[in-house]
RNA sequence: GCCCCCAUCGUCCAGCGGCCUAGGACGCCGGCCUUUCACGCCGGUAACACGGGUUCGAAUCCCGUUGGGGGUGCCA
């Protein structure tokens, strides 16, 4: 243990980067960091049928994002193949294999009568199957006796050989079944350390077996991390919204809140700061910190972490990771965005914004020509609020004559709302309205003078028709 | 069914035999600040699943129960 750890993240690319995935690429990346090891990208396509091309982009890119940068790889098993047919022959030399031509429904038939049985039962062991057309490989395992695993979180984990069916290793269209290329490849690439999901906790002592039998030596040690889980408690599922890491990136999560939040998913630092840079928690990480417990996905604390990352950006920084917002997602046309108006608001939008998608709403009516008005808002504002009329005839009374400045325009606000006797609270909310179309947003005078005067006018006026 | 894992506030983490009348964070509820909403500050709410042991002493160790989850495929 005195070597650099190397540690592998290992996904199939059967669909988009999963944040539970994104999680255990993540710890091995701090594992790896951490220790000054080696963090290794490794595709898990043996299956052949079930891969999809367009998948393969869908698991480096959000990695990049993420900011865990591959050491070495990515290696494709789909490329590899030949190791794993020459470690199946081997196994098949040595006796520790075994071909088998029991097809699934005359496995579950004998299987019925022996109650309580499940898997397949060893049918084959002594048939002496030859190799052919649907025939697959299993692997013999001992009828005693036990493999334990030492766990660097759960501690030791035994299965009672008994427990365990002779499973497949290669299927019957010739390809290798994963337990198999996960051996072979561990071994070859010389993982001192397999972190992954409790989800692959069963599949361990088959693989340790398999190492075994092909005699590998030292196995790497192995660190089972808590599933994360959604509402129902249940294993986060591709079912649900939002678990594609790409969906977090559209919802305007920043990549170093994302990986901040992750990290303290079955993990937290010693001292308690939660919210810190990745160079300190990769100086606090470790695996036997790790919890065993199942942790929850919490979308509220996510977007709390993340409002405090979009807050403490310098303005500059902000602004430019708003961009795709601001142009190709934004609600109004192009042609009317105007950056320096934005640039100006920027640092009050900071404090407010809890993802860069909520950008947009903000700043929406300075670049609509006619911004949609709120309903509730409206109600609030126009209907219920105290002299909305008054506010709004007040206002457009001195309007022309007032300086064009946020103070000139909060005293203008002030002295008529007194003149109504309303406190400026109460006083400016139909002005906000009428103009941004909703009662909450960015502070008022300061973003309603970034609008020509005329276009002021003009919509306190329209306000005021809609009134009567 | 069988196998494996897990069990502290609603949620995420602290706690690894005495410092715990259980700590922090998110959320929630009050209050302050205030040009709305946020931010910030102050205060509050709220947990050791249960039952047996072990021990002078248990949230911490052991056993059981209950509850939850995962796995039981020619997916990974």
């Amino acid at each position: 243990m005195s070597s650099p750890p190397r540690v592998r993240f290992a996904p199939a690319p059967t669909g988009f980067l999963h944040v539970g995935s994104a999680r255990s690429a993540l710890f091995n990346w701090l594992h790896a960091r951490h220790h000054g090891g080696t963090f290794v990208l490794r595709i898990e396509d043996t299956n052949t049928e079930l891969v999809q091309p367009e998948f393969y982009d869908a698991i480096t890119g959000p990695l990049q994002w993420l900011g865990l940068d591959i050491d070495e790889g990515p290696y494709y098993q789909s490329q590899r193949l030949q190791l794993y047919a020459d470690a199946i022959a081997r196994l098949l030399a040595s006796g520790d294999a075994y071909f088998c031509d029991c097809t699934r429904v005359a496995i579950d038939a004998r299987l019925a009568e022996l109650a309580g049985r499940a898997g397949y039962d060893g049918f084959c062991r002594d048939r002496q199957v030859a190799d052919g057309p649907d025939v697959v490989v299993r692997f013999r395992v001992p009828d005693s006796g036990s493999t334990v695993i030492d766990d660097i979180i759960r501690g030791h984990v035994s299965f009672a050989h008994a427990e365990l069916e002779d499973f497949v290793i290669r299927r019957s269209n010739d390809t290798p079944v994963f337990l198999v290329a996960n051996a072979v490849d561990d071994a070859d690439m010389a993982i001192t350390h397999v972190i992954r999901g409790e989800d692959l906790l069963n599949t361990t002592p088959k693989v340790q077996l398999l190492w075994t039998a092909l005699g590998y030596g030292e196995p790497p040690r192995y660190a089972h991390l808590p599933l994360l889980v959604g509402d129902d408690r249940k294993k986060l599922s591709k079912r649900k919204q939002a678990v594609a890491l790409a969906d977090f990136q559209r919802a305007g999560y920043l990549p170093e809140a994302m990986a901040n939040y992750l990290s303290l998913l079955g993990w937290g630092p010693p001292d308690d700061i939660e919210i810190r840079p990745m160079t300190e928690i990769i100086e606090l990480f470790t695996l036997e910190a790790v919890h065993k417990a199942p942790a929850f996905f919490d979308m509220k604390k996510l977007d709390h972490v993340n409002a405090t990352y979009i807050r403490a950006l310098p303005v500059d920084d902000f602004i430019e990771r708003c961009e795709p917002w601001l142009t190709n997602e934004a609600p109004w046309p192009a042609d009317s965005y105007v950056p320096e108006i934005f640039a100006e608001l920027a640092p009050a939008i900071q404090e407010k914004a809890h993802t860069l998608a909520d950008v947009p709403a903000f700043v929406d009516w300075l670049f609509l020509a006619d911004p949609p008005i709120d309903d509730d808002s409206w109600r609030k504002a126009m209907v219920e609020g105290r002299a909305a009329p008054e506010m709004i005839d007040g206002v457009l009374a001195r309007l022309d004559h007032v300086e064009w400045t946020a103070d000139a325009m909060y005293a203008l606000v002030s002295e008529v709302g007194e003149a109504n006797g309303l406190k400026l609270g109460k006083a400016q909310a139909p002005i906000r309205v009428a103009v941004a179309g909703r009662t909450v947003g960015l502070p008022l005078f300061e973003s309603i003078v970034l609008l020509p005067r005329g276009e002021v006018r003009r919509r306190l006026v329209a306000a005021r028709t809609r009134l009567d």
